[in-house]
DNA sequence: ATCAAGATTACCT
DNA sequence: GGTAATCTTGATA
């Protein structure tokens, strides 16, 4: 195991700042899920921005409702939806109470518990290298390799389950600033991240 | 009660 | 490049 796991938890100071600050400083961060059976984890490499107080492409831009709720509390809440009848992304949510702001986490780089990603998303542990490129290439192939669902709703990132760890951070002539990905509106907002040729980002 | 849309993916040509 | 699959959610009546 590298050094990756002896980078501290992030807390929550660094989520309860602004959306597109948190946006930018996520690729290069690790997410990780613990369960009693094993550890899963990635290095985040692909990020979109949602701020529904002028965003129409984010789910809380018409206000709170059951789904959104957790966006309007303050940093530091992980975000689950489901979507298109078969998929689960995830996010952090961002910012102060009643802001309304997340960051998708649309594609990570696998680094731990790769064999159990393999199982969770096509049934088998020993992939080739194809196969290992598609593990978590997208928002949802990430919830599905990592086992993420509705369960997830609402997790404390300060706990134990679900977090991200730090490492340094990604230097600006690595970060790729672009449009978003699958939107309808507000589709100009150049709010997402990622990092330079690394080839677990969904798309160029 | 009904309906349309969706922060996607896999598979097709 | 394009599109079908699939079902939850939110909006409207």
């Amino acid at each position: 195991m590298d050094n990756n796991f002896i980078s501290p938890k992030l807390k929550k100071k660094f989520y309860t700042r602004d959306v597109l600050t948190v946006a930018r400083e996520l690729p290069g961060k690790i997410l990780v899920k613990r369960s009693d059976k094993n550890i899963l984890a990635g290095i985040i490499v692909e990020v979109e921005a949602y701020d529904g107080s002028f965003d129409q492409a984010a789910h809380t831009y018409r206000g709170k409702t059951k789904r959104n709720e957790i966006m309007f509390e303050e940093g530091g809440y992980f975000y689950v939806y489901f979507t298109y009848g078969a998929h689960f992304c995830c996010n952090v949510v961002t910012g102060v109470k009643n802001y309304g702001t997340a960051v998708l986490i649309r594609a990570v780089e696998p680094i731990e518990g790769i064999e159990i990603m393999g199982k969770n998303r096509f049934g088998k542990g020993l992939l080739n290298e194809k196969e290992k490129l598609n593990l978590t290439s997208g928002p949802g192939k990430i919830c599905q390799a990592f086992g993420i669902n509705k369960k997830h709703y609402g997790l404390d990132l300060s706990g134990d389950e679900i977090y991200l760890l730090n490492r340094r951070k990604i230097s600006d002539d690595k970060i790729i600033v672009a449009k978003r990905i699958g939107i309808k509106k507000s589709i100009d907002l150049p709010w997402r991240f990622y990092i330079k040729d690394n080839p677990y980002v969904s798309r160029k």
